[in-house]
DNA sequence: CCCTTCCGATACGGCTCGTATCGTATAAGG
DNA sequence: CCTTATACGATACGAGCCGTATCGGAAGGG
């Protein structure tokens, strides 16, 4: 039965497309206008003009709704090699920071993933749209300047090379994020440089498999 | 005048301590219970064996009730002397990490942050309670590793000073919390470890204050 | 032409919010 | 002790939103 995924739906009258695109227009416009806490599926439908049950009828809740306005924006995001490892992470800095300073970004990332500590769905979906989106521009990444000769190639541990692309993940997109979000202040160009010198020097250390210059802590066995 | 403040409220019956301390229990068991989303006055009111007035009385709304709530568990955060920078880095960012991965703190810190940003006056609260404290211990760590020689000491640009332990700060809570909340990982010993050596060798290179050895990116000035 | 599915409109129960009210309880001051 | 001022518990209330159900009609596919 080669025929069971590729047709979900071949009867009837089809789900339509200007819906489809109205309703992410309105979500990302409401929540400029109200914000997430204050955005509700009434409203949504409404501006859209749309009826109510057109959106349950391909959201489940607020939360599936606005993460899939959301993950769209996500979808810029690129990495244009721009010639060095520096001026690679100082770009996607600042264009990450300019997509999360966007008023329909700034305050429904968070509210999404909040939602998604206590929804396994959610969470899935905030994976898939979000998260792997972005690590795999750091893989890209990390794969030119290795190209490049700007950082030492994999040593045939495959493991520990997917731990570093994590490790720098969390690093780059946790620190805009939470400068931005939990700061509150912006990532201009001189925070972007500040930023890239810490990184770049440290990722040369990082990324040395003969073990770090530092002896690891608590050489005592003091196990606090 | 010398009693202006200390004196809020100087007749009438006072406020019940005793209400105050299981309001706040009853908040951190619900949002263990329930999370945040579906977290509600009237639940937190009965758990706490108290009328729904009474929480009106002390807090405007849900988001006040529970960033006080939250915030009180920030208090445990403290940097012992553990005798090294690598040390003191890394046992911060495990307590913190421990902090984050219970139930209570998970899935409200992120939600009080979305919350903030359409409320300025929430926003400063957790600036207050959360943001602040944090960044002090920043500072503290960073005098401790220059009284030690780890880290050059400030050239007299307090400014400039400033600006790294912002930076450090968003990079060590905002790696932290996005392992913890957006990949949804743990912040297990080895990762603490990686992470602490990539930022003490960054550091090294984003402190000294005569220039980083990498020249600022896009020289060209393609200011893409 | 028929069948299936989608659409808009409307109504509904249930829940939560935040406020108001009222009688009672508990302090400080006279 | 008595007054005054505030906090408390209980209850009720309007308003808003959620998510579902129902309905007649529309729009494609076979």
């Amino acid at each position: 039965m080669p025929s069971t995924a590729p047709t979900p739906r071949r009867v009837g009258r089809p789900r339509s497309a200007e819906a489809d695109v109205a309703i992410m227009d309105a979500t990302r416009a409401a929540l400029v206008e109200v914000g997430w806490s204050k955005l509700t599926m009434g409203y949504v439908a409404a501006r859209a003009g749309v009826a109510k049950t057109t959106l349950y009828r391909r959201w489940a809740n607020k939360g599936e709704l606005v993460v899939h306005a959301v993950a769209a924006l996500f979808d810029e995001l690129e990495l244009p090699d721009r010639g060095s490892l520096r001026a690679d992470i100082e770009g996607v800095v600042l264009s990450f920071a300019t997509m999360l300073q966007r008023p329909e970004t700034n305050a429904s990332l968070m509210a999404v993933v909040a939602e998604s500590t206590h929804d396994p769905v959610l969470r899935e979906h905030v994976r898939e749209a979000i998260v792997d989106r972005q690590k795999h521009l750091v893989f890209q990444g990390r794969e030119r300047a290795q190209a490049r000769g700007e950082l030492p190639p994999d040593m045939g541990d495959s493991a520990e090379a997917r731990r570093l692309v994590d490790l720098i993940f969390d690093v780059i997109a946790g620190a805009v994020v939470h400068r931005t979000l939990v700061s509150a202040e912006p990532v201009d160009t001189e925070w972007a440089q500040q930023f890239t010198t810490l990184l770049i020097h440290g990722l040369a250390a990082a990324s040395s498999p003969g073990g770090p210059p530092g002896s690891p802590a608590s050489p005592g066995g003091s196990t606090d």
